[in-house]
RNA sequence: GGGCGAUUAGCUCAGUCGGUUAGAGCGCGUCGCUGAUAACGACGAGGUCGGUGGUUCGAAUCCACCAUCGCCCA
């Protein structure tokens, strides 16, 4: 930030001892004071809207990392896309409904049933909901800000709020018109000691494992002339014969209906006995059981196969129930039961292949299928029904069970049976089977009435529009998601619950259902004016209304939440179609579909499924029968979103998902106060693909602050220390196509840069948007352009006269560039402002805070003109045309650099001490054209005097030739091990020279003639006897190390600069301050040494006198080494 | 039990169309370099590419089965 005090220099002075937590505070502060996310959503926006969807945290917890990683991704691609020139307005969003927050209350009210909930009163009960939904809002907002999430939490849509109730009531009529809005049956899982519906999360929470249950083989006698029909038994046949099932759920026999088998199974008739535990007797009986199942069940019996028959020979046969039943009251006329059917759902894994279906108790969808009708056994408290009797009890009378709790019914169900001749075996077997979490009383899975959306009737148009939606990870398209939709059923919606939004449906005693789609509507039926009325209940419970003579009630249901959730791109507008407040069709029309969701991957089902399925329902063109959707005219039959980033799950260091009762779960806060929030977005988005399973862990987030943003931050810092020394004019700069190739190719780099970064991110993948910037602000910008030209910023410190001796210095310490004075410095400078502006704008999407506080003193500070933030700049553009030439070239200069570092630590020799020649080889002409034009860079690099090229004909060198497979495996194909043997054994300079001379080379293999293109053989030079020499891949560096003594004096001219910057260093000294220096050296050669090359010493250590003896009133000296002996350095600030 | 995904160095991750020498960063060791750097460079130790089988001249990569982990469902 601008600082009146420094105003004077051209950028404010940059610490290298940065504090980023502080900076990051400093750039919120601007945001706030400068209004700076209001003016982005101000910013002009020639492309168009982009559209952003929150999807709504609860707010009644305190937000953990795993809630910043999602807020952070979504906080990425708006940034991005302002740049880019769209509008992206952000409505904030809070999810405020559900049975998390009831269940938080009832703990703290110590309820564990719905009664203790009534008789405590539901206005209250909601009351305390209503309070608690927003206790830890003040957390959210401010770990909001703190990591730079843009998003408008001022006018943040809220699910409870009476605009957002009545959109869903609105969405909930237009489905009830077009006939998608049903009453039916559905299978559950029933809590009968609450006598609840238990939501799936909470059936998972109570999966026990090893639970004892029964395991019992009911045996179903056949009405013989069925099986006489189908030729399963013979017409003098007087045995009985019974379907052999399996069940685990005696209690349920009273309600069977059917029988299931497998069509394309096996099955068996066998002749065994009555039962298991009579085997000794001699009464014997035929069962038909799935012939893979005979043995196991069978076991340890005397038993016989008789007959084969196809299951689906079975189809059809009837039986006779072996327990009553209660009927229903609602089956269908012409449903027929008792009879077999075949379905591909019957497994032969366990069990006897013929399946027990009781529609009423999880077979539902089954008994539909096969139109079986419905008997019950037991009540929804759990009581079995009086009805339920053996075949020979008395009509009318209670049953011997009624009333008994269904679990302990199981015994006496099973002994009666067996009196009766209906029960083959029984035991018990553990499996898995799920409790009430709250009380441990097991569950009942049982068919209940429900409301339901009839999405199964859309599964096409639903898959058809998964299809358009650009899923990150692709994967989830086809798998998850796709699965999960062609799967799909019915959406079951109402919910036994009190905090949430009240299903609109009013209903008289016969039947007449009323589906209300709005406050107005409803106001006009009861005649009452309910301005300001809590769509809640119980208020809206009170509210009923007369008509034809009839009294209408509301049924006592509330709304899924997830219906609430995907109704937020019409809700959060208040959309009710016709009788909208103003501006809400607009809104509408303007945002939607999104561009862009993000969530993590449990909620495929969830919200990226509910809204998809709403819009889906929304904008249906319609068919035959039913109208188009209400919203088809906005963009035709659509999804609600476009693209979809779906995160993984972050977990803590020992892979161990984070959970409150764990205590591991990881406060954003310690590491948004020691790394900061920048640190922390990059790792969360370069760490690994969004996807992944991310294992958190502090110690990374600290090795991402140190790798990118203290590189960035030093090569800033460094750019700013000299420029406010010098005061370069960058306006002056000499373009760039007339710069140095270094600035050239940085230049180009950054291009090459921009292209990339704008592609990945315009692909959804900030993971390699993150990784190619780190990898060119550390090994490009930092290591090599930094590194390489630091020398042409400090010359504009050691003045005109001393820079011209600088560069004339044979020593190799300065000898980076020919181009001298001020238009080279410029340019330096001129490059270096680029790149770091540019990275500024890069990277400002990921890392929002130090992009801006590099932008503000780089750009804005000086420029009144300038946007004042990096993020209402306008995103950067490559260049049309892009030198890759000379990027190629600079590439090839890095490879022969490793190769002679190598080189140079294999020779032993320090990289001070000059060496007279390199010796090179690269693989190609055009390879080597552009190594000879960065000779320049080669040589000091490398510390040496000259570069000798080496061609394929000279005979320094020897080479192993190898096929280039990738172009010539497939058409040798099983030739190839032979070729490699016949190339390793030929003269490899000879296939050097014709591959040089361009001309193919032939070679006889196993009696054929094989021709290889010069471009089609790899040539490794190998490494010469005698040198320090390194090759790799086609490529080779070897170093002559012969020293004279000339090039051993400059060696020790080195060691004593470096010696005497490290004494500046611990005297205190600033960079640019001058110094008044003694040397005195014990060893005569190093005194030469000193002597020689006085000039270049003074100069590199910025030394205004130089004396060989000792100097009087130093303010600082020491003692040490160089050469053979003793070096007593002497020094003073210049005066 | 089913579906989806993952498994590569101590840790975090790359690895393109299958191409014969599997890489990077961090950490560890040795040496070097350094007046921008909290750094940097070279070398080294460290790999059964989760396992088994198959296809292929050739498999981290393709296929099958299995194991472990995660998520979703039951």
């Amino acid at each position: 930030m601008p600082d009146p005090t420094t105003a004077t220099t051209p950028f404010e002075p940059v610490s290298t001892d940065v504090r980023f937590p502080d900076l990051e505070r400093e750039v919120m502060a601007f945001w706030r004071d400068a209004e700076v996310f209001r003016r982005s959503l101000e910013k002009p926006a020639p492309r168009g809207p982009w559209v952003f969807y929150e999807g709504p945290p609860t707010a009644n917890g305190k937000p953990g990392v795993h809630h910043v990683i999602s807020r952070v991704f979504k906080d990425l691609f708006p940034r991005f896309k302002t740049m880019q020139g769209h509008r992206v307005n952000r409505k904030g969003g809070w999810d405020t409904h559900g049975l998390p927050v009831e269940i938080a209350i009832e703990k703290r009210l110590g309820f564990t049933n719905k009664q203790q909930v009534e008789d405590y009163g539901i206005a209250r009960f909601n009351a305390l909901c209503r309070e608690s939904v927003f206790e830890n809002i003040q957390d959210w907002n401010e770990m909001t800000e703190r990591i730079g999430f843009w998003v408008d939490l001022e006018n943040a849509y809220v699910t409870y709020d009476p605009g957002y109730v009545e959109s869903c009531w609105w969405i909930m009529k237009e489905l009830w018109q077009r006939g998608l809005l049903v009453e039916d049956y559905k299978t559950t899982w029933h809590s009968p000691s609450s006598n609840t519906t238990l939501a799936s999360h909470e059936v998972a929470l109570g999966y026990r494992e090893d639970v004892p249950d029964p395991s019992v083989y009911p045996a179903f006698p056949a009405v013989h002339g069925d099986l006489l029909t189908r030729g399963v038994i013979a017409a003098d046949e007087t045995r009985d014969v019974a379907f052999l099932a399996w069940t685990t759920t005696p209690w349920t026999l009273a309600a069977n209906t059917g029988l299931a088998v497998h069509p394309e199974a096996t099955y068996a008739l066998v002749e065994g006995p009555v039962s298991k535990r009579a085997a000794r007797e001699a009464k014997r009986k035929l069962y038909l059981i799935a012939e893979s199942r005979v043995a196991a069940v069978f076991d340890g019996t005397d038993h016989e196969v008789l007959k084969r028959i196809a299951g689906s020979d079975l189809v059809g046969a009837r039986y006779h129930p072996i327990l009553r039943g209660r009927p229903d009251d609602t089956d269908p006329a012409d449903a027929v039961g008792w009879r077999v059917v075949a379905d591909d759902f019957v497994t032969l894994d366990d069990g006897t292949g013929v399946v027990h279906l009781a529609p009423a108790y999880g077979d539902l969808e089954v008994g539909r299928r096969h139109g079986l009708p419905t008997r019950w056994s037991v009540d929804l408290a759990g009581k079995v029904m009086p009805e339920v009797a053996p075949l020979d009890a008395p009509e009318g009378a209670p049953g011997p069970y009624a009333g008994h709790w269904f679990k302990d019914a199981d015994d006496a169900i099973t002994r009666d049976l067996e009196a009766a001749g209906h029960m083959f075996d029984h035991g018990t077997i553990r499996h898995a089977y799920p409790f009430n979490w709250r009380d441990d009383q097991p569950l009942l899975n049982v068919a209940k009435k429900s409301w339901y959306i009839r999405t199964s009737l859309l599964k096409d148009r639903l898959l058809e529009l998964n299809d358009r939606i650009g899923w990150h990870p692709d994967h989830i398209r086809t798998g998850r998601f796709g699965k999960w939709l062609e799967n799909n059923v019915d959406w079951a919606l109402s919910r036994e619950r009190y905090w949430g939004t009240p299903m609109p449906v009013w209903r008289a005693e016969d039947g007449e259902t009323v589906v209300v789609g709005s406050v107005a509507e409803l106001a006009e039926l009861v005649g009452v004016d309910l301005t300001g009325l809590d769509l809640h209940r119980p208020a809206v419970d009170e509210l009923t209304f007369e008509r034809g003579g009839k009294t209408f009630r509301r049924v006592p249901y509330t709304i899924d939440v997830w219906f609430e959730s995907g109704a937020m791109p019409y809700a959060q507008w208040h959309y009710i179609g016709e009788g909208s407040p103003p501006g809400a069709a607009q809104a509408l029309a303007d945002h939607f579909p999104a561009d862009y969701i993000c969530e993590a991957i449990d909620q495929t089902r969830g919200w990226f499924y509910s809204l998809h399925a709403l819009a889906t329902l929304l904008t249906d063109p319609g068919d035959g029968d039913r109208p188009a959707g209400p919203l088809h005219h906005l963009a035709g039959a659509t999804s609600s979103f476009k693209n979809v980033i779906v995160l993984g799950h972050i977990v803590d260091e020992n892979g161990e998902k984070m959970s409150k009762s764990k205590g591991n779960v990881v406060d954003p806060w310690s590491v948004l106060d020691h790394q900061g929030a920048d640190a922390l977005r990059w790792y969360l988005f370069a760490s690994s693909p969004p996807e992944a399973t991310k294992r958190f862990s502090q110690a990374l987030v600290e090795e991402t602050l140190r790798d990118v943003f203290m590189t960035l931050w030093n090569s800033y810092a460094f750019f700013v220390l000299y420029a406010n020394l010098d005061r370069p004019e960058l306006s002056t700069a000499p373009p760039v196509a007339e710069r140095p190739l270094m600035d050239r190719w940085l230049h180009a780099r950054l291009q090459r840069l921009i292209a990339e970064v704008t592609a990945d991110l315009e692909g959804f993948d900030p993971t390699s948007a993150g990784r190619r910037l780190r990898d060119a602000i550390v090994d490009e910008l930092s290591n090599w352009y930094v590194r390489r030209n630091r020398r042409r910023f400090w010359r504009g410190m050691t003045g005109a006269t001393a820079t011209a001796g600088l560069t004339s210095d044979a020593g190799g310490v300065g000898s980076d560039s020919q181009r001298v004075g001020k238009a080279d410095t410029l340019a330096a400078y001129a490059t270096l402002h680029e790149a770091l502006v540019t990275l500024a704008k890069l990277m400002a999407p990921l890392a929002p805070f130090v992009s801006e506080a590099l932008y503000r003193n780089l750009v804005a500070r000086g420029d009144p003109a300038a946007p004042v933030s990096v993020h209402l700049c306008d995103w950067p553009e490559p260049d049309a045309a892009i030198d890759d030439e000379l990027l190629r070239d600079m590439a090839t200069l890095q490879r022969v650099v490793e190769l002679g570092r190598a080189a140079r630590a294999a020779s032993g020799l320090k990289t001070r001490q000059p060496l007279p020649e390199v010796l090179v080889r690269v693989p190609s002409e055009a390879e080597l054209a552009g190594l000879k034009r960065l000779e320049d860079a080669l040589r000091d690099e490398l510390n040496v005097k000259s570069v000798r090229y080496l061609d394929p004909t000279d005979p320094f060198l020897a080479y192993d030739v190898r096929p280039h497979l990738p172009k010539v495996g497939k058409r040798l194909g099983k030739r190839v091990p032979a070729v490699r043997a016949a190339l390793a054994a030929a003269d490899g300079q000879a296939i050097a020279r014709a591959v040089a001379d361009g001309l193919p080379f032939v070679l006889e293999v196993e009696g054929e003639t094989v021709t290889f293109a010069p471009d089609e053989l790899l040539l490794d030079a190998r490494s010469p006897e005698g040198y320090a020499a390194v090759e790799d891949r086609g490529a080779l560096a070897a170093l002559r190390t012969e020293l004279t003594p000339a090039l051993v004096r400059e060696g020790l001219m080195r060691d004593a600069v470096r010696l005497v910057q490290d004494a500046r260093k611990q005297a205190g000294l600033e960079v640019s301050d001058r110094i008044e220096l003694g040397l005195v050296a014990a060893d005569p050669e190093a005194r030469e040494a000193l002597e020689e090359h006085a000039a270049t010493l003074a100069q590199e250590v910025l030394a205004t006198s130089l004396g060989f003896a000792a100097l009087p009133e130093a303010s600082f000296s020491l003692e040490t080494e160089l050469g053979a002996g003793a070096l007593t350095i002497a020094l003073r600030r210049a005066g």
